[in-house]
DNA sequence: TATTGACACTCTGTTTTACAGAGTTATATA
DNA sequence: TATATAACTCTGTAAAACAGAGTGTCAATA
């Protein structure tokens, strides 16, 4: 059976592949006021996707205080539409064989 | 922002969902095998289930052993209904303003 | 230029969840 | 009757999720 990642299966780190799919780049503050978790929590989170090379790290000093921006990496990127795919494969699902049992060896009825 | 129901949103359990969906009812045994999971996870899975009132129980006693059938509930099958729509709507999220960083106080140049 | 406040993180400890394997009961088969 | 096996269930451990306290930096004000 297809198997989701379980990086991106996971509620929050959905949310922030998926936000982060649709927005580009994104600040921690602003991923934390979109998802609104707490600030260890998202931490926690991110650090997973940046060990797996799913999200990018950027940091921006063009502005005042210097920035962190997080955004997908082609390989975040890649995983999502994987995913993507492998939900729509396992819940679409139209007809895995109605409750087939398997082969089971035969079974005598309980004695009459 | 939408959530996903945590309950449905983790592999075996999104799986096992999944699977009923499609099957209608299954036995411990059959799930085991299509999940390829251990006996205690497995349980635990189903347990949460339950709980929930996900899924439904029903004794079998025709059968030689007396067999355990497991299959969504309404309340199951509704809440898998909503969970692709949640989704759906998740993961096609076409333009959430890219990047567009929330009000945020002005900011000036670092000194030159 | 010292002070206060707020933003942007990060670290640490606790709670919750996932998981594996041992244990239990009951039914076949030898 | 003894042995094996299917179908669970229980319990302890490992991993994950989470909150909040801690740290450093900038910036506005006095």
């Amino acid at each position: 059976m297809e198997m989701l990642d379980p990086l991106l299966h996971q509620p929050l780190r959905t949310q922030l592949a998926a936000f982060l799919a649709g927005a580009g780049e994104a600040t921690f503050s602003e991923l934390k006021r979109q998802l609104d978790v707490s600030d260890g929590n998202l931490d926690s989170h991110l650090k997973k996707l940046i060990a797996a090379d799913y999200v990018n790290v950027r940091k921006d000093d063009s502005a005042a205080r210097t920035q962190t921006c997080y955004a997908l990496s082609p390989t975040g990127r890649a995983a999502l539409q994987n995913y993507i795919l492998a939900l729509q494969k396992l819940l679409t699902m139209d007809n895995p064989e109605p409750s087939a049992p398997a082969k089971r060896r035969e079974t005598k009825m309980k004695a009459a």
